[in-house]
DNA sequence: CTGTTAACCTGAGTGC
DNA sequence: TGCACTCAGGTTAACA
């Protein structure tokens, strides 16, 4: 599911929720995710006030309050494929794959759910610095630190396929299987093309385009395939402005020629054969 | 080092 | 209906 346009939509709708508001009390359900919440987690949160959310790449932070003039502790909250997390009123009854509630004193509940439980829930104190997960991730999209010289450098001498280069994390964080394949499609560029051959001027224009379908998916709410939902529940609607994810077969929306498809890195990957060279 | 592959897990969809 | 099979938005361990 989640990309970067969903996470930071995930966090935008918890936010004003869970601002300021202290966790009572933690219910771990089912502790195998990705890796497995640790069996103090419940003892660790309790009590602790949310101080702010923050995101990084398809990470999303719930900053907790440390001790007075310490830096805040971190919750590393990641979706995987299929994971929510759901902002929901303490009366709602369980569903299958909740596998874990953050109770807050307000009364409502922060509700992860993941059936594939390929996400993770993760204490992190700020003594233990920086996250080993973040330590090895490239800037952040909106960032000045990503521009189209970045990728320039990044990419020389490379033979990988430009598409499995974007998706890449260590390269650049947020761009997934859907967002790399419009973003290619947006600046003109085959996913195919290895990545240490393209041009300065393609990676300036691939870099624009990477932020502005980012940034417009942002705005719609994300994408809504299958498993998506924000943290009210509701769905995104960057689907609708979808080029070639999923559309093989179908007619290219800006030239009308057949948009193809082909497997790269055991991924499906869509193209336009005419738009994209 | 680089690059590719399989694996983690459940559910939805397809074809027989 | 049911069974076997494929595929899905992410990440990483293991391999060549």
């Amino acid at each position: 599911m989640p990309e970067l346009p969903e996470v930071e939509t995930v966090r935008r709708g918890v936010e004003p929720h869970v601002l300021g508001q202290r966790i009572l009390r933690a219910l771990v359900r089912e502790p195998r995710l990705r890796w497995p919440v640790p069996p103090d987690f419940a003892a660790w949160v309790a009590g602790r006030r949310i101080v702010g959310t923050d995101r990084r790449g398809k990470y999303l932070l719930l900053l907790l309050e440390g001790e007075p003039g310490a830096p805040p502790d971190r919750l590393i909250v990641h979706l995987g494929m299929s994971g929510r997390l759901l902002v929901v009123a303490r009366d709602v009854p369980l569903r299958k794959h909740d596998h874990l509630d953050l109770e807050l004193e307000g009364g409502l509940v922060l509700r992860y759910h993941d059936p594939r439980r390929f996400g993770a829930v993760l204490p992190w104190p700020a003594a233990q610095g920086a996250h080993p997960l973040m330590e090895t991730m490239g800037p952040e999209p909106f960032s000045a630190d990503f521009h189209g010289d970045y990728l320039f450098q990044r990419s020389r001498g490379k033979s990988a396929a430009v598409k499995t280069f974007l998706m890449d994390g260590g390269v650049v964080v947020g761009a997934g299987n859907i967002y790399a394949a419009e973003s290619l499609f947006r600046a003109g560029i085959r996913p195919t093309r290895p990545a240490g051959k393209l041009t300065r001027a393609e990676y300036a224009r691939l870099a624009e385009r990477v932020r502005e379908v980012l940034a417009e998916a942002v705005e719609q709410g994300g994408t809504t395939l299958r498993d998506f939902a924000g943290a009210d529940g509701r769905s995104g609607y960057f689907q609708q402005d979808l080029y070639v994810y999923g559309r093989e077969g179908e007619a290219c929306r800006v030239c009308g020629t057949a948009i193809k498809s082909l497997r790269l890195g055991n991924r499906q990957s869509c193209y336009c054969p005419r738009c994209q060279r």
